[in-house]
DNA sequence: ACCTGAACACCGTTCAAGT
DNA sequence: ACCTGAACACCGTTCAAGT
């Protein structure tokens, strides 16, 4: 979600010159500063240092931090519309679902910080569940499989259960992926780990130990197709039903 | 995580005394705190306050808040182990991952509010796959698995498979059940919803609209019980292949 | 119109000092 | 041994004041 002009992190043009605050301005640089630092570091004194500019203007725009993470999520989730490159298919709601999946899952890859925003964030209704955050995005969700034989009832719970599947895959994904870059790997292979505050060696724990590089391994690319059209084609099997 | 004197949440036992500070004492009085406050709520000062005590006290027995996090989050996992009515079954890996899948659901129950935070907080290792953020409890699903005829492999895949799904059920149905008690209903259904920042009304959104009332209704046991039966079962077809 | 200085109420955390 | 007062560096937020 780059502005119109483009920009460095400091919101200053090529010029030099301090480019006007903004609303769009001020997201923008928030979700490239949360890319960069991680989300506890995301402060409104600290986004406005980024921006050349004190705290207190960002008020002018933005109602407080918690308005503006709820930016954060819309504008991440927005994107789902405006991308060009994924247009959404016509030929069935297998291929809307897996579209959509692919596009949820472009933003948890492309922004793996941002993501548990999106995933936990209290919903602003019951029926919005993340990472489905957009009104607009189950709107379509909804008259697409209603329009493609599924009843009332079907499409509900095809919308849960969409959900839910998105959630737990993307958000653990996410998750492994921003770790990458911020523990350090112990190059040795020496398994020891601190949990809980006590230490406790994995060496008692003789399948984890024996496992434990191929554990580390990343097939989520795999897994999430596998696991994705297992869930299709049991929301086609209660169709039938 | 009742310490063993039985205490309220202020930490006097009945008599009026104060009880020893103590690490579990602390740890219990978190959890309590968090059920009722939620999560942001939590606070040394406000924690401390809520114990008689100064915020300082707390830190001759907890490294800080984020160990008292940890500490949390390694509490709630180990009811696992304890619970009595809770005793792990040995008649086959499908009623062990039965008895493992409700267990995790019943802390998320029991403890909506602390959820997130099993759920989403930096894992040690990237083989401590949330909810299941427990070394005993990885060795326990790896052994029982790989003990009935699972390959490492497969063991590996259902590891991951399995905390996907808990992850993304559970931590729907928890916000769910918090949002419950801090939303205010519109008790004439007069379905309006602020998202965003921007003033969006639902009426934009047919579907939304007129599915409104079915989308917030609560079926989480059959949707719960039936994504799991099919997820045992998709494992089960990657056995015998 | 747009930004800032100063102020307020709150954090987490440390450490010397009290009992 | 266990708790606290005072202090420090940080938060979010408001508002009158500057340009």
């Amino acid at each position: 979600m780059a502005p119109a002009v483009s920009t460095d992190p400091d919101g200053v043009d090529v010029t030099g010159r301090r480019l006007p605050l903004s609303r769009e301005l001020i997201i923008s640089a928030a979700v490239l500063f949360v890319d960069d630092n991680g989300l506890p570091a995301l402060t409104m004194r600290g986004l406005g240092k980024e921006l050349g500019v004190e705290a207190m203007s960002l008020y002018r725009y933005v109602n407080g931090r918690e308005d503006l993470l709820e930016c954060i999520v819309e504008s991440m989730v927005s994107e789902l519309h405006l991308n060009p490159d994924t247009v959404e298919p016509l030929n069935g709601w297998q291929a809307y679902l897996q579209w959509l999946a692919h596009g949820v899952r472009r933003i948890a890859q492309e922004h793996p910080a941002v993501f548990p925003l999106i995933a936990t964030r209290h919903p602003a209704a019951p029926w919005l569940r993340p990472p489905l955050r957009s009104l607009k995005v189950v709107e379509d969700f909804l008259s697409e499989l209603i329009s493609r034989g599924f009843t009332d009832e079907s499409a509900i719970a095809a919308y849960r259960a969409f959900s839910s599947f998105l959630l737990g895959h993307l958000l653990l994904e996410a998750a492994a992926r921003t770790a990458e870059s911020d523990i350090v790997v112990d190059s040795l292979g020496h398994a020891e780990v601190t949990a809980g505050g006590a230490e406790s060696s994995v060496n008692a724990f003789p399948q984890v130990l024996r496992l434990g590089t191929r554990l580390s391994e990343d097939h989520s690319d795999n897994e999430f197709e596998a696991a994705l059209e297992n869930m299709l084609d049991r929301l086609d099997r209660t169709l039938a039903h």
